[in-house]
DNA sequence: AGCCAGGCTCTCG
DNA sequence: CGAGAGCATGGC
């Protein structure tokens, strides 16, 4: 089955999306033009495969689902405003392009990075767990655990004979000793965030979509709430996971390091200081900070 | 080799 | 309360 969707403009497909694939064929991957990842519908898994027909002025993607099973036209609807989320179709840049037109360095970023908008996390869920994670350790081994963790527990999609994982269901993870979570790698600690936190969900005690819909300072007060989750971790998930951009996890090393470089000479600034400068960003300062870290991994001078 | 890496909880004093 | 240890694994 095959569709067109459209994207609000500017859009870069390439850039946005060349940023976030994993590498791992059987994960998610953008190669030759094309990104695919599995998604779940109920208890369908179907393999997207997306592509840029348009260009950043007049965006246009082709999506294809392959799937061992029936899709119905209810099952395409819903894989629409999935695809619309993952890669911020709908979301309007040109308010943040026109705000941060004084600021110079941001603005010069914004100019090179012209229609990259930051992907999001197919579900909530998925953005937590990652975030939690990625607690502490390198991106580098947060990357490897994070491709375990969905090797083990994830579901198979089986089509043409290649084998493609989709990220676990909060029930699988739920039923998953410490013992095995740590066989991913997980600390003793991480493994039982990440079982409890699934077990909460899997019993309907917490529902992490419905907290899209809430203010966001909200959401952060309700993420903590949780053990394992501090205000990086709401913060960071808010940021890959419901696609706000309002949210600037100023603790993060990673971030202060880049608003450190563009901004203060590269000397080490605190997490407050962070928050200050991110101030002017108004409500994209989470956008604002994603631009940073996408124009230091890209290369780009300022 | 050893220390640090996009944190957080728990345990002491 | 505030400070400090402990955690997992890959890279330097």
């Amino acid at each position: 089955m095959k569709f067109l969707s459209k994207a609000v403009a500017p859009f870069d497909f390439d850039l946005s999306v060349r940023i976030f694939s994993d590498g791992d064929k059987q994960i998610c991957r953008y190669e030759s033009g094309r990104y695919w990842q599995v998604v779940r519908v109920g208890e369908k898994l179907v393999l997207i495969v997306v592509k840029s027909l348009g260009t950043v002025d007049e965006p246009k993607l082709s999506v294809e689902l392959k799937s061992n099973e029936e899709i119905s036209y209810r099952d395409k609807k819903i894989i629409r405003e999935i695809i619309d989320s993952i890669f911020s179709l709908r979301f309007d840049l040109k308010p943040f392009i026109k705000h941060v037109e004084k600021d110079r360095i941001m603005s010069r970023i914004v100019q090179k990075l012209r229609g990259l908008k930051a992907p999001a996390a197919e579900t909530v869920f998925e953005a937590l767990i990652d975030s939690i994670t990625e607690q502490q350790i390198s991106l580098k081994v947060s990357q490897t655990l994070e491709r375990k963790l969905i090797k083990t527990f994830g579901d198979v999609l089986e089509l043409d004979g290649e084998v493609y994982y989709g990220f676990p269901t909060p029930k699988k993870l739920a039923s998953a000793s410490v013992e095995e979570l740590r066989g991913c790698g997980l600390s003793l600690r991480k493994a039982e965030y990440v079982r409890d936190l699934s077990a909460m969900i899997a019993d309907g005690k917490l529902d992490l979509e419905e907290l899209k819909n809430r203010d966001e300072k909200e959401i952060v007060s309700e993420l903590c709430k949780i053990r394992g989750i501090g205000v990086w971790t709401a913060e960071l998930t808010m940021v890959r996971g419901m696609n706000k951009v309002d949210a600037l996890p100023a603790d993060d090393l990673g971030l202060r390091r880049v608003i450190s470089h563009f901004y203060c000479g590269d000397r080490k600034i605190s997490a407050e200081e962070a928050r200050r400068i991110a101030e002017k960003w108004g409500r994209w300062k989470g956008l604002a900070g994603g631009y940073l870290i996408f124009a230091e991994m890209l290369g780009v001078r300022n």
